[in-house]
DNA sequence: AGCATTACCCGCACGC
DNA sequence: TGCGTGCGGGTAATGC
């Protein structure tokens, strides 16, 4: 899935434009097409396309990896990306995309198209958002979370600091990429347990998770595998993907292991492992 | 027992 | 052709 780059980017793109799309904020549902029904949590597809009927765009957003759409009295659509979802605006007449499970198609001729080859993504129509995302850990770019707040955090847990750092309900936002990024930043091991880690090192941790989600910002988030949805961090990894290939800080070739289930990549000089 | 942590698994596309 | 891999997370299983 996208982490918090590539939906802030979506959502940033259907609010404003962008990836070669025009804004659809103020576009008036005319009919909706549901293609594959498990993509809908609820209500039942039926009700969920009905309500949405004739519904106007009045905003979108993101909170986590979910986009949040603010149809009005129809509600609030919720949208998970999860591994490979996409949210795609289509000109007038152009064919679907090829995993196209649910279409919203609007007044002015255009479409929204929920594109998800893998089937993992999800859908919720509510009437409030924090019924779907109350259960979310903090967003890692508020300002609210202070270096005090995060260290705390930290030493609740004495698990392995990256899949606590993908865990949502730890803190909102990080995936399998900008965790490697930013643990080879702080130069921190990803199987460093949380509670080991010093104030120092929560610090400079939660400076460096700013850092790389900030760069993807800036770079409209990372295309890889053949999913590309137009960003260009791919190109500016500085230890995913790398297996192999010199550390830019001191030129140990990179390493590739499995952490928690998932493929994670690190620098054994830079990134020693540290126990307590 | 009860909580925290870990493992499995869900479609599909692609590269080797 | 077959196999390994993957921008995720719910849930079952296991561990402390």
């Amino acid at each position: 899935m996208p982490e918090l780059p590539e939906v802030e980017t979506i959502a940033k793109a259907l609010r404003e434009g962008g990836r070669g799309q025009a804004s659809i904020v103020g576009a008036r549902v005319a009919s909706v097409e549901v293609r594959w029904r498990p993509a809908i949590v609820t209500p039942q597809p039926a009700i969920w396309a009905a309500r949405l009927i004739d519904a106007t765009l009045r905003d979108v957003w993101r909170r986590g990896k979910y986009l949040v759409m603010d149809w009005g009295e129809a509600g609030y659509l919720l949208v998970h990306l999860r591994m490979s979802g996409d949210l795609v605006v289509l000109p007038p007449n152009q064919p679907l995309p090829k995993h196209t499970r649910w279409l919203l198609r609007f007044a002015d001729g255009r479409a929204l198209a929920f594109d998800n080859p893998r089937k993992f993504g999800r859908t919720w129509l509510v009437d409030d958002p924090e019924a779907v995302v109350g259960h979310l850990g903090p967003e890692p770019l508020d300002a609210s979370l202070t270096p005090d707040d995060f260290f705390r955090r930290l030493q609740q847990h004495r698990r392995q600091i990256k899949p606590l750092l993908m865990t949502q309900t730890f803190l909102a936002g990080l995936g399998n990429i900008y965790t490697d990024e930013a643990l080879h930043r702080a130069g921190i091991h990803p199987q460093t347990r949380a509670h080991c880690l010093s104030r120092a090192e929560a610090e400079r941790l939660l400076a460096a998770i700013r850092a790389v989600l900030q760069e993807g910002l800036e770079a409209n988030g990372a295309s890889i595998d053949w999913m590309y949805r137009g960003g260009g961090f791919q190109n500016a990894f500085r230890a995913y993907h790398r297996a192999g290939e010199p550390c830019y800080t001191c030129g140990t070739p990179i390493v590739r292991t499995i952490v928690g289930q998932r493929s994670t990549f690190f620098c054994p000089q830079c990134q020693p492992l540290k126990t307590c």
